[in-house]
RNA sequence: GCUGCUAUAGUGUAGUCCGGCCAAUCAUGCCGGCCUUUCACGCCGGCGACUGGGGUUCGAAUCCCCAUAGCAGCACCA
């Protein structure tokens, strides 16, 4: 094993909240994280995949991904992919993997055998009037076909003999159910376009149907899930009862919302068309893959998935608390460089050169320093300019005075005293040596910062540092032209 | 409209099942202080909540009823 992963391992965690017990867990859990590969896996989906990872480490047992493609108008044939990288960074302990466009014919021998036990019929009525008989609690005139009759309209679906819409299999309930959403609900229609990327097939079982029986027959014992599902929890329990099967333990739960990003994958992908995101990493949309993009750990993601925990309530997921449990990630992680954000060029008189020596972490002096030559003429902040200051402490190096403004700042050595810099409760502030720095943009979810920030940031891509004074940010890129730097947060 | 779920500080969360130990937990945030050659990290202190109204009870955040609000479902999506 890696030594970081030792490493990791065995720092001690952050009090992570204890999620309550599942009933019929003692003895372990097969579990399952079943996401529609429409798209990248966003924040949404990592709070079903962390809860069920979480429960399964705990109880011991098997972890399934189970692909949901069985509508092939929502799967994007990219996204299979997509789906698997996203599930690599969060770490997930999948155990299997199945597709549900590989179980087609296991679906169609379940449908016969649900339509043999008076569980279904073949419905041929149009969809609107059959809402309305749905609505007023009557029976169409399709539920009345004998066995063999619906037996044969199916094979006819199956052999696409129907066009799309002129039949659907539905499932025997309850017409007088007081929740209408109950009532007869389909469970196989026909569909001749767009074909599926995978396979082909003019009868596609609904969800409903698909998922009832894999989460039988893959033995799954425990669904969590968001309540948005009650209603299908529901439905899908006619097909349990049908077959005498005994259904999982089943958690919904509540609808999370997420402050100022999308989170819905087709709002998403019609962004991205529109030109009005980048991609799927722009880190305005809630992806996982936009938000690794700006430094937040998959470690970070859990644990603040895990602290929101299973509850009924409905919440709106806060970036601050994600935050907060990155930066004590990568705090301790993080070398420290200057960055200095729309600089102003000033001349130091009167000082002596000097190098200074800046650590690349406050807390690891053994990971060693930053050196930063000082000749004469350097670059600051504009910002902390026009704060009209007089003296300032160049952090690592000396005091000085500033005189002037606007671009005609000039500055003069006043001192080696740090006690005499705090005693004028002189701000320490970063600087860099005129021209050795390289110019940095850092990228924000409220615009773009330029700057030029010190050299040694070039070895950081991929990394997330620590801009003295700014905040976090993990290096995008290093090019000719400079450094694209995602602000993470401060 | 019908059906169902939920309701604790700015945000998240514990407590609610089995009423009293809750003048309500922890985290985050904010404010103040300490530490510190970063406005980071760390430490100390403070701020801040049981949706409303009835009822049951010696006693209710916890049980019951009503109201209000939010959310979800009523798709040939998942």
């Amino acid at each position: 094993m890696a030594p970081e992963l030792v490493e990791e391992m065995s720092r001690p965690r952050e009090q992570v909240r204890v999620l309550p017990a599942l009933e019929k867990a003692e003895k372990g859990v097969v579990m399952r994280f079943a996401p529609n590969p429409s798209g990248p896996l966003h924040l949404g989906h990592a709070r079903a995949a962390v809860l069920n990872d979480a429960y399964v480490l705990r109880y011991g047992g098997r972890y399934v991904l189970r692909i949901e493609d069985t509508d092939p108008k929502r799967v994007d044939p990219l996204a299979y992919d997509m789906v698997r990288e996203d599930i690599e960074w969060l770490g997930l302990a999948i155990s299997d993997i199945v597709y549900q466009s590989d179980r087609f014919d296991l679906y169609y021998r379940y449908g016969r055998e649900l339509i043999e036990r008076g569980g279904a019929y073949v419905c041929t009525c149009d969809n609107e009037r059959f809402r309305e008989m749905k609505l007023a609690r009557k029976a169409c005139p399709c539920r009345g076909r004998s066995i063999e009759e619906d037996l044969a309209a199916f094979e006819k679906m199956r052999a696409g003999e129907y066009e799309e819409g002129d039949a659907t299999l539905r499932v025997r309930t309850d017409l007088d159910h007081p929740d209408p959403a109950m009532r007869d609900y389909p469970a196989f229609r026909i569909l001749k376009s767009p074909p599926h990327p995978r396979m082909d097939a003019f009868l596609y079982p609904l969800m409903n149907f698909s998922v009832a029986v894999d989460d039988h027959l893959l033995g799954i014992t425990h669904v969590i899930r968001g309540k948005d599902h009650i209603a299908n929890t529901r439905r899908q329990r006619y097909i349990f009862d049908y077959f005498g099967w005994e259904p999982p333990v089943y958690r919904h739960y509540g609808r999370m919302g997420i402050e100022g990003v999308v989170l819905s994958t087709s709002q998403m992908r019609a962004g991205i068309a529109a030109g009005e995101y980048q991609g799927w990493d722009d880190i305005r949309i809630g992806t996982l893959r936009a938000i690794a993009r700006r430094g937040i750990t998959p470690e970070a993601v859990r644990e603040a998935v895990l602290d929101i925990g299973i509850g009924e309530t409905d919440i709106s997921f806060s970036w601050e608390n994600l935050f907060a449990r990155n930066k004590a990630v990568v705090d301790p992680v993080a070398n420290r460089y200057f960055f200095v954000p729309d600089p102003v060029l000033v001349r130091v008189k009167g000082a002596p050169d000097h190098v200074a020596h800046a650590l690349l972490h406050p807390a690891h002096p053994e990971r060693g320093t930053r050196d930063l030559h000082f000749t004469g003429q350097i670059l600051l902040p504009r910002e902390d300019m026009e704060k009209g200051r007089v003296m300032i402490r160049l952090k690592d190096l000396f005091n000085i005075e500033i005189s002037g403004e606007g671009e005609d700042i000039s500055a003069r050595f006043a001192g080696e005293s740090l006690a005499e810099a705090r005693a004028q409760k002189a701000p320490i502030i970063q600087w860099l040596p005129e021209g050795t720095g390289i110019p940095c943009t850092l990228v924000t979810p409220n615009g773009n910062r330029t700057g030029i920030c010190e050299p040694g940031v070039a070895r950081e891509k991929g990394a997330v540092v620590q801009f003295e004074r700014v905040g976090f940010a993990r290096i995008d890129a290093v090019t000719p032209e400079g450094i694209i730097a995602y602000f993470t947060h401060r």
